[in-house]
DNA sequence: CGTGTTTGACCGGCGC
DNA sequence: GCGCCGGTCAAACACG
């Protein structure tokens, strides 16, 4: 695992084609290969010790805490991205609050992760040039918060952090249960129903 | 008019 | 104790 800090985007291109030319095969349990402790960059910039922590968890972790299985396969596909998968843990969360990190290539910085998000802030930090944005899960009663930056070494990577667990079901897994019969229609139904993570 | 975004202010944690 | 920094709040604003 400290291999990826020390090179944290080996062959992403590989990793992409799978993803999207064939989502559903790559489950989270292999994407867990390419989780991380700690947030992508942070750890690296320090050298932070945090990086050496245990997960402690398994891939349920992610699915459950970042996108209940799946949906963020599927918005990967559609940005046309590379995807690297990093997890974090800290040592300071107790219990169900999870934490994950994505660091994916795409020009969009929003990714259509299957919930819809609310965004409540914006922040210049200091290890990055970038802004990062903070966003809530919108759905009434879930406290999954987001966050989204770039990478500020590779401005064409964005990280987001995912913090919590999902109380409820991707809108885009309901779709996708309903409407299993054609494909087509998951994508329009779930482009039309996330219009607000593109803007 | 309802919903989501923007943005400056505010607050708490942490390091010095 | 002080200052820095990240995270959140909330009013104003934009858009459909």
């Amino acid at each position: 695992m400290d291999c990826l800090d020390e090179d944290p985007n080996p062959n992403p291109n590989h990793f992409v084609e799978k993803y999207i030319v064939d989502p559903p095969p790559m489950d989270f349990d292999e994407l867990s290969n390419y989780l991380m402790l700690d947030e992508y960059g942070f750890s690296r910039d320090h050298q932070d010790s945090s990086s050496s922590q245990s997960v402690g968890s398994s891939s349920q972790n992610f699915a459950g805490g970042a996108g209940s299985g799946g949906s963020s396969g599927g918005a990967a596909s559609r940005n046309n991205m590379n995807v690297e998968v990093r997890r974090n843990k800290l040592n300071k969360v107790e219990g169900d609050n999870h934490r994950v990190a994505f660091r994916t290539k795409s020009e969009l910085e929003v990714m259509d992760d299957g919930f819809k998000w609310r965004k409540y802030g914006k922040k210049s930090v200091k290890n990055s040039p970038n802004p990062r944005n903070y966003y809530k899960c919108s759905n009434g009663g879930c406290n999954v918060k987001k966050r989204v930056e770039r990478d500020r070494d590779d401005a064409s990577y964005v990280i987001t952090t995912y913090e919590g667990v999902h109380t409820h079901e991707s809108p885009s897994v309901v779709y996708y249960n309903q409407m299993h019969a054609d494909p087509n229609n998951i994508w329009t139904l779930r482009a039309s129903s996330q219009s607000s993570a593109s803007s």
